[in-house]
DNA sequence: ATATTTTTCTATAGATCTATAGAAAAATTG
DNA sequence: CAATTTTTCTATAGATCTATAGAAAAATAT
């Protein structure tokens, strides 16, 4: 009779019954989570119906308001879900002590093979967390803030240690790291014949051999 | 009582009456393109609507259909405008005889004023051109490819002429300058407060920083 | 096996939104 | 100014699409 799940917190607050088991709700949720970015990052959030994100699922569409509560709540909950993870695994890069340039690959690396790997919600956040209104976009903010002080901070060390050339502009370069990535992903998704490894040697090698100390400098200026 | 423009063959064909006087017509068709191009930037294609776009015009709704046939036919005619007037500037850069370092600071400025410039429809182009039907994508593709091309041929000039590394990749660089400065773009739109000069000024030194030859490679590989 | 809870389905109210038709208003021409 | 052409308006048919309600089916528990 409930309308809408007893429980499940929606949030999925992963303290629950069994050691492995995620209540079958919980397991549906990610799946239906899944099916709207792939939705999303295909027609966008505008262009894409309640009805594709059923139907992508498996089940009719006002079916899919036992999972979300509105569209634009679905909207949130995907690019939550794909900047979460993104920032999870950039935070373990961070986070390892390895040389300034292996970093750099590995940075770039996680950032495209996310994209090949198809995560749609990441591409959905990147193109369509606008759409949100402001009130819903307060988490997503938190992260991104958080991830670019992050990428700068390692960016910082790199110049600290002399890796780095010292005029850089922190801010501008983590920003630029990843519009540049963000590119790629796109290309990544849209044409699977580009070559992953490739790409990601080649943008690491552009970004560095632009940032890297050391270098002697063209004519002028 | 006709329902369309008689004599207006919709495409502008710039021949008409007199010396300067583009029809009453044709003017106003190019302010209902730049009214679709605002509304488009701003809500996605398939978020705005052509009462949207009819009301920043300052028409009604149904007379918007006096200047397109359709929305999507509007969306068409915004990027292709967006992209020809983009194209064109680049173009003559491109054939300027001017020191290949000052050439990329061209193209990187050109392509970044000219989103401070508020082209939305430039913006438009880049990031709601996939949602037309593949059949009106057909202009576009060519000026794409033609651009790139153009853009390619450039750098290979500059790998001719030894300003280059010899071992870039064309068409990953050329992608590459038109990502980042699309990056950009978006945040300089958005963001009013960014430095147009400054980040010209930071993005033509990443990539050239990057691409430039005679420079001293970091420790290893 | 029966009762209870969870999940899905059908059907639909109520809001859109696009595109069209025909009348009205404004501009232009003779 | 009257006739003609261009531009805009009002009104609406016809298609969506979101979100909800309540019944049905499936899963789980007693």
């Amino acid at each position: 009779m409930s309308q809408s799940p007893q429980q499940h917190s929606i949030e999925s607050n992963a303290a629950h019954s069994s050691v492995v088991g995620e209540t079958r709700y919980a397991k549906k949720k990610v799946l239906a989570i899944e099916a709207a970015a792939i939705v999303f990052a295909n027609k966008g959030f505008h262009g894409a119906t309640t009805e594709d994100i059923a139907s992508e699922l498996g089940i009719k569409q006002g079916s899919l308001y036992y999972y979300f509560s509105s569209k634009e709540e679905a909207l949130r909950q995907v690019c939550e879900y794909g900047f979460e993870n993104y920032v999870a695994q950039m935070q373990k890069i961070f986070s390892r002590s390895q040389p300034f340039e292996a970093k750099m690959y590995s940075i770039v690396s996680s950032h495209l093979s996310r994209y090949r790997q198809k995560s749609n919600a990441l591409k959905v956040h990147n193109d369509q967390r606008l759409y949100l209104s402001k009130d819903k976009r307060g988490r997503l903010k938190e992260l991104g803030t958080a991830y670019r002080q992050l990428l700068e901070t390692t960016l910082g060390e790199g110049v600290e240690q002399g890796v780095l050339r010292a005029d850089i502009d922190l801010h501008f370069t983590a920003y630029s790291i990843i519009g540049l990535c963000n590119a790629w992903g796109g290309n990544l998704i849209r044409d699977e014949s580009i070559d992953l490894f490739d790409t990601t040697e080649s943008c690491a090698n552009l970004i560095l051999r632009g940032v890297l100390s050391a270098q002697q400098i063209g004519t002028e200026y």
